[in-house]
DNA sequence: ATCGGCTCGGGAAATATGCCCAAGGTAGCG
DNA sequence: CGCTACCTTGGGCATATTTCCCGAGCCGAT
């Protein structure tokens, strides 16, 4: 089995790379630092499986899942990220993730994670998995205007909401800070707001972000 | 029994003090637009209860309640606010009201506070009474940082965090626009946070303000 | 091929902020 | 009664951010 791990941070990824390895020892793997190399890698070997971290600097996780399904669209990825909030799973599994899991799992849970979506069934955390259900928010549940952002449009919103230095999230997603500002106004005006003050609120309402947790 | 009305919407004072009169024949009504006014209202005539609005231009209803209560210890002051946000309860109730009522309450409960706290008992809103109770928060309930700050300072990080534009927060304080900013820069000092966002989120955690209800 | 939408950024003008400083008020204290 | 301490208020000035307008490159759809 070839298991393609996709995360900046070279430490989290050798981290679990070598958890895997210990847990799994049967699986070949592969890792990327960015989307870029995702994709490259996926090209010179189709893997059985991806695992995506979701905040990637450049093309984020979304983006570079949504490239990938269209390439090879029977392929299987499975995201792990640190955020657990609800419209980012939606977000995760629309743009065809097979499975959802935070970093907070335990490495039991992600070698279960691992098999079964490398098998071809889905797997959401278990307490994601609740919460979407009870929370019938399907496609709708997020303010009408949240859905008038592009996918670039919202990475940016989440990360303004999150109160992220401007620079930290420019320098993030490789744009130039001329740039975020420019997309800044643009999502406020989507969004009908003036300011970012309405800009957090409406996150929070909306669930796209947590309270309670200092930014990081 | 007379009673003095402070509020700065006409149509909303004019509104309950016609309620008042229909339901409480037998008090005699005065009014006052702003806290300048009140206090010049109570320097004439005694009341016996005064029904404070928080959100007051220029002085705010707290620091008018302060005022009073330092020239008059014994006047009894009843908050009637928009908001129902614990700490300003807390806050109300430190200054030295002796009730608090929001404006979602039923006529007959307002004429019932009214009573009751002229005649010198103390009159919560039964939910908030019952969340001040079960949130033994007494006292240290805020973030220590929100201790930091004065009373001038606090008003002015409740409203930058609910959102209102900066030109509305220093009309309504009576303040330059420069004034205004020179403050959001000391709360964020004090507070030590970097950024409007920030300012939310530690707002939100809080309690200090709510989520859900537009920002008015 | 052409059109429209998305992403990315430059330039100029308007705004907002950060930091420093100062005046007026008020409270507390020897 | 002065004195000190602190709060409130704002000016000045440099810097940072935002806004508005515009153009380029890309990609998918007609």
């Amino acid at each position: 089995m070839k298991v393609l791990l996709v995360d900046d941070h070279a430490v989290v990824r050798q981290g679990y790379a070598s958890l895997l390895r210990a847990l799994l020892p049967d699986v070949q793997l592969r890792e990327a630092c960015d989307g870029e190399q995702a994709l490259q890698r996926v090209q010179e070997e189709i893997p059985n499986l991806v695992v995506m971290d979701i905040g990637l600097p450049g093309i984020s996780g979304l983006e570079t899942t949504r490239r990938l399904r269209q390439r090879l669209p029977q392929l299987r990825i499975l995201f792990f990220s640190m955020h657990d909030e609800l419209p980012l799973v939606r977000q995760a599994l629309d743009v065809g993730a097979i499975g959802y899991l935070t970093k907070n799992s335990s490495p039991e849970v992600l070698v279960e994670a691992v098999k079964r979506t490398a098998a071809g069934h889905a797997y959401i955390e278990q307490q994601l998995a609740t919460q979407l259900a009870c929370n019938p928010t399907s496609s709708d549940g997020l303010d009408p205007r949240l859905r008038e952002l592009t996918q670039r449009e919202f990475e940016i919103f989440v990360m303004l909401a999150r109160g992220l230095p401007p620079r930290q999230i420019a320098e993030k997603l490789c744009i130039s800070a001329k740039t975020l500002s420019n997309y800044q106004t643009l999502v406020k005006n989507k969004l009908q707001i003036a300011s970012q003050v309405e800009l957090v609120h409406l996150a929070i309402d909306s669930g796209v972000v947590r309270v309670g947790l200092e930014s990081a």
